[in-house]
DNA sequence: GACTAGAGTTAGAATAATTCCAAACTCCAC
DNA sequence: GTGGAGTTTGGAATTATTCTAACTCTAGTC
C-alpha cells in the first residue's frame, strides 16, 4: 500500500466533503503527521513542515491542524498542562503517557470496551467522544 | 457529618504525613474545593478564597493546589486547551464535559471497570493513573 | 524571650501556548 | 479579468502558568 497517496486522496475527499480547499499547507501538515506518528505538538509540526514549505507560519499550522481535527482526520490529545498533541490514528485507541520520558504510545482498545465504558453514563448523558489516558512508567521500547 | 472538620483533619494529617505545614492558605483553598465541587480553575479558586483571605495571591493558589495534588487530596483535570481544573473527589471516577455549557460532571465508575480497562495495556506498561473523559451533550440538570 | 533556618507567601516579571487580527494572496465562477 | 469566499501570513494580544527575589512566619534551640 502507498500510505501517502491513499491518505492524500482521503484528505482531499474529506476536505471537499466539508466544502474546504485542499491547499499545499494542509497537505504537508497532514503528511507530517502520517510520516512520524510520535504525537507532535503544533510547534514540532511547524519545524518539520518547514523543510517542505519554508514560508509556512505557525498560525497556519494551528489552522491546518484545527481543520484536520474538524474533518475527523486527526485527533487532538491533551496531557496535563502540556501543549496539545496531534495523532493521525483514527482507530479507537487510548494513550499511554510515559511520565519518565514524556513519550506517548497508542494503546489499541478491543472492540466492545468503548461501548462497555459508555454504559456507565447515567441516562441523559450522550458522549460523542471518549478520551482515555494512562499515565505511568513503561519498559517498552518502540 | 461535618465535612469541613473531617476534611480539615484529613488535610492536616496528609500534609503532616508529607512533612508539610498546614497553613491558612492551604486550608481555605482546600475548603473552597470542598464547598463548591464544580471543578473550578485556579483563577476561580483564587476569586473564591479572596473572600476569606483577601491578600492571598494567585501564585499561592497555584502552589496550594499543586501541594494538594501531591498529597492526593485533590485531582487535577485537563480538558482540551482549557485551564487545569481541580476536583476534590478521590473516588475513582470519570469526567463528563458538556460541550454546550462547559460544565463538568463526575461519573462514578463501577469497581472492576478500572482494572478491566487496565487489562488492555500490553506487558511492560504500568499505569499509575487513568483519566477518562467523556465529551458530549447532556440533558441532565444538576 | 531572641536567633536562626527553612518553609511558605507575595507581587510582579517572564514564559509558553494559543488565538486574534488585518492585510495580502489564491482560486474559481461568473 | 473581476469579485468574493476561503486561506495564509506575521505580528500583536491573550491566557495560563511558572519563576524570582524579597518578605514573613514558625518551630526548634540556646
Amino acid at each position: 500500500m502507498t500510505p501517502n497517496t491513499l491518505n492524500s486522496e482521503s484528505l482531499a475527499q474529506k476536505l471537499a466533503h466539508s466544502g474546504l480547499r485542499n491547499t499545499p499547507q494542509r497537505e504537508v501538515v497532514y503528511t507530517a503527521l502520517l510520516t512520524k506518528r510520535d504525537h507532535p505538538t503544533a510547534d514540532e509540526v511547524h519545524a518539520r513542515v518547514r523543510a517542505d514549505l519554508p514560508t509556512i507560519s505557525l498560525a497556519t499550522v494551528y489552522n491546518c491542524l484545527e481543520t484536520l481535527v474538524q474533518c475527523d482526520l486527526v485527533r487532538a490529545v491533551n496531557f496535563e498542562r502540556g501543549p496539545t498533541r496531534y495523532c493521525p490514528n483514527l482507530a479507537p485507541h487510548a494513550h499511554f503517557h510515559d511520565e519518565a520520558t514524556g513519550a506517548t504510545f497508542d494503546i489499541d482498545l478491543p472492540t466492545g470496551l468503548i461501548s462497555k465504558i459508555k454504559d456507565v453514563l447515567p441516562p441523559g448523558y450522550d458522549a460523542d467522544a471518549i478520551d482515555i489516558i494512562f499515565r505511568g512508567k513503561t519498559t517498552a521500547t518502540r
